[in-house]
DNA sequence: TTAAAATATGAAAAGCTTTTCAAGGAGAGT
DNA sequence: ACTCTCCTTGAAAAGCTTTTCATATTTTAA
């Protein structure tokens, strides 16, 4: 490949003449920026981005580490991320960590080393060797996604506490007065823990003694959401469920609709993220909707706001809507 | 942040003998040895790959151009080769191009300026300007999604007018006589008229007159396919439809029910792509499944052999698979 | 004990771009 | 005609790592 030498060459100046030319940095005598512009264009010459960040210590280069690509929420703000990057000439390198600590930690390493400019980081917990790494870096951080109250940390969350709250609320605000949750596991404090807190505080709100709250815990799968459903039923009788994310609740119109209880008519449901299938299934289901890709732009804006020392709010918040479909009217 | 010159002097010996450490490269006496482990493991010091990818010419970077990362095929492809890219060293530079062809040609040049080692591709047709770069390229290029036929560019598809003739085929063997079609738009080349070829090559297999043949065409949208299966039931009396997509089937499906035609004891639906919503509708949906996550992994594993400049073939075909579920059983 | 071989180590160059500094040339003003 | 300014231009250094080459030291063999 070309290098600057060869072009300067070709053109019959010197090197620091083409970049003068590259970068319009400088004057140039009109004759030879012509000649220089016309071996660039034959040529095809891209200046090496390596020397350059070498020299300026900059790569305009973010890395982002997320769980897994592959969930439509991941990969929406993903998408975000990389729109609003590029809209400010950087570029991303992605990775993915699987949800595990040991791998988030490597991805760290491996990212120092590529030497970007900052890290967006959607995990999960942050262990002793995340805050080594953070400490002794440099590098400026975003999080997003579970609360990271560390240090003046960047971080972007969903407030699942009050988002659950409010959802609860829409269904008692319909007349109902018995609504159960199924909820996700209770040790996962973002999505499980809190959305659970928030059913409670409405609950509570609503009149309901503490102990006779009737939630089920599942796993944020179709068949959990299934058959915990299955399991309120013979227990409670209920007119509404709420669960922790749309799958859950997709399980549980499924128990009901082949149980011959009508949804909504008999049981509202509402669910959780507003994953595209929501919309699409038969009834379409009520969720609450987290702007994934805006959660992208936000971090994008965040780390390059503090990429160039610009002071930025370091506990951001993100909005949400409730959702209404045809499973809660 | 620190360089090896700064660890040399901290650990009292020359850049050189530090690199012969961090590298294993060389014998180095053990007591010094030790000495500089330990400044390492203190400082927290990695080696600027930029330096490093200077002087080798090689960055071990991949380019990465798809449409949509939030397009789940893709979302997956990515993460087949973001998973196989980095058991082989590599990371990943993301880049969408929304399919603009004018975005994607500005990709390849960003690309070209970060000296990736390789760029995979996915995208839709192949214009002069993707040629002339490719052409003046020296990097190597894999080619997914689309049959670019040009020169000896590596490439791997889909046999979509294979796997669609296969579905068609299947419709056929279950002793169904009239199967009409709601194919994309023909323009679209691989998902649109390919997959059309292969359902009038099954339909004249089995005894169809070409000008028989009942068809009509979608966007590749739920309403869009909910409209076809109108007309065609306007039209015709038919026992099977095929859709070039799972939306649209999605939307034959929906309005078969409302106007309750039983699926499938009536009419028989197979839609393409397995989206995941297939499985999860009910009915849940027949589909030809095609594995996007191993189509990343094959291209990491092409790309990677071009790099180390051993042959590969440079076209390949995806295998796929008929997946039977409620909708035509 | 001495020559030869093996081992260990640092200096320096290469890889590529940008910017600073110095110098050369041209034009303007007196 | 001479001096001062302004405009152009090229040489060189910086940024960081690795590797080669040469040197210094130690070990082995005779």
């Amino acid at each position: 490949m070309l290098n600057i030498k060869d072009i300067a060459k070709l053109a019959g100046v010197s090197p620091a003449t083409v970049s003068r030319v590259i970068n319009n940095s400088a004057n140039v005598n009109e004759e030879k920026r012509q000649r220089v512009l016309e071996v660039l264009e034959q040529t095809g010459y891209k200046p090496n981005s390596l020397a350059r960040g070498l020299l300026y210590n900059k790569t305009f280069t973010l890395g982002v580490v997320v769980p897994d690509i592959s969930n439509i929420n991941f990969s929406e703000f993903v998408k975000g991320i990389e729109i609003e990057a590029r809209q400010n000439n950087y570029n991303i390198i992605l990775m993915t960590s699987g949800n595990e600590p040991e791998r988030e930690v490597e991805c760290f390493e491996i990212l120092k080393e590529k030497r970007v400019d900052g890290i967006i980081f959607a995990g999960t917990i942050l262990t002793d060797r995340h805050k080594l790494h953070i400490d002794n870096s440099t590098i400026p951080f975003v999080v997003f996604g579970q609360d990271f109250e560390y240090k003046s940390l960047i971080s972007i969350n969903i407030d699942n506490i009050k988002a659950s709250y409010d959802a609860v609320k829409y269904l008692y605000s319909k007349g109902i007065k018995k609504i159960a949750m199924i909820t996700g596991p209770l040790w996962d404090k973002a999505a499980g823990y809190d959305r659970y807190t928030g059913f409670l505080k409405a609950s509570i709100e609503n009149g309901i003694n503490q102990r006779d709250l009737i939630y089920k815990e599942g796993d944020f799968t179709i068949s959990s959401g299934y058959e915990a459903m299955k399991k309120i039923l013979k227990e409670e009788r209920v007119e509404a469920v709420f669960a922790a994310n749309d799958f859950m609740a997709l399980g549980a119109i499924k128990y009901l609709l082949d149980n011959d209880v009508k949804v909504p008519q008999d049981i509202k449901v509402v669910g959780f993220d507003d994953n595209p299938i929501a919309k699409i299934y038969t009834p379409s289901l009520s969720t609450v909707k987290i702007d994934f890709y805006r959660a992208g732009v936000l971090s994008v804006n965040a780390i390059i706001s503090c990429i160039n020392g610009i002071e930025v709010e370091n506990k951001m918040l993100l909005e949400y809507e409730i959702i209404e479909r045809q499973s809660s009217i």
